[in-house]
DNA sequence: TGTTTTCCATACGCTACCGTATGCTTTTCC
DNA sequence: GGAAAAGCATACGGTAGCGTATGGAAAACA
């Protein structure tokens, strides 16, 4: 999409897989740009995004990034495509549920982003989210995946039990709350964090 | 603070307001400087805020802003400290209530956040909590004033006749709410987004 | 084996910043 | 009214970043 040659799938020359023990080192850069991009985006946010920065992070040059990307628009561009794909594949996941298990469900919904496990995720998250506060495109694109996100919890709410009205604000508090706990600061706030965070599942989920 | 001369409080001259006909003009910058900066802030994040462009919205060079501050992070502590009293300053106004009135003040707060009237305020809210995940001392704010918010909606809480467990998680889950709300884009979500909202607030404040 | 492509390095011009130095103009104070 | 200080402009050196141009090495192809 952002390249210039059509670009075989990538080494499919019948047989010849390295044919001298040169490591797996050459297939350089594909769409390996995109995922050390990421990577720096959940650290530093779009504006630490620099092309100079993340050719230094990928042990080549500049001259390597423009023979890839047009500039690094276009790398934004195939960042948030990809971030794109990857929320709804990964939504598509956790939501997916056997008839009967939907609360359950919600409840892992909720836990799965609050884990520390995946503080990159809610990194990328909310970088992504501020980089749509500044730019028409990452806006567009968070508000494709926050509105499939919300429809996918809302039909497991209506699973659940509830009126379509409810489970319409059920979605939205879920997933607002799910952010904005990433926004803040109560580490000092109760000694009891798992069970404070308890109670507000249940708050969201249960009748 | 952060100023190099001890400046006077600011043309105390008993008898000579203006004796010409210049306007209120030659009070350039005490902390004016840091309004507009916080305007800055509001409008392009932490990162927009660079010397010479809030000295062009200010009229003036450089040379003026580094009369008045150090350094760049001279200026980017004290929109620190104002915000924090700003922000401390307001929720105690929000917060104080004649006992019996708990419940709709915790609604007036709920509403007062997502309100379009002052998106202006909320900007400078993602703003600031976006620079705290890149900055120590802005992390260090954020959370003064997140216990203090939260020390405040919880005492609410448990007037109105709750937990104090209870209290806690409620009074969390509301600033997540709020905040995760103003992060998330869900206009296309529901044609009736009042209605959305008042459910979540009263999923939020009722028993 | 020799010629294309592919892929990357180097070098360049340009802009946006930061912070400093220095001087000019307006107040302030005596 | 004249010295001192306040408040600001201008000019400078320096870094970081973007995008272009061009050349060189290595792989693919014929």
């Amino acid at each position: 999409m952002e390249n210039k040659p059509v670009k075989p799938p990538i080494k499919t020359s019948p047989a010849k897989a390295r044919s001298r023990a040169t490591p797996a080192r050459t297939q350089l850069d594909p769409e390996r740009w995109v995922d050390v991009a990421i990577d720096v985006l959940a650290k530093e946010g779009v504006t630490g995004l620099r092309v100079e920065v993340l050719a230094k992070r990928c042990g080549v040059t500049k001259g390597s990034f423009y023979w890839h990307f047009k500039d690094r628009q276009a790398l934004l561009d195939a960042v948030l495509e990809q971030w794109k794909i990857g929320r709804i594949r990964d939504i598509e996941k956790t939501t997916t549920v056997t008839p009967g298990n939907e609360r359950d469900q919600l409840h892992y919904a909720i836990e799965v982003y609050g884990a520390s496990r995946n503080r990159k995720g809610m990194s990328i998250e909310l970088a992504v989210r501020d980089w749509a506060r500044h730019d028409a495109r990452a806006a567009t694109v968070v508000e494709e995946v926050d509105l499939y996100r919300l429809e996918c919890t809302r039909k497991l709410f209506v699973a659940a039990g509830m009126s379509d009205a409810e489970a319409k604000s059920r979605s939205l508090l879920l997933y607002a709350c799910v952010f904005g706990l990433s926004l803040m600061h109560y580490t000092h706030f109760d000694d009891n964090l798992s069970n404070l965070k308890q109670r507000i599942a249940e708050r969201i989920v249960s009748s």
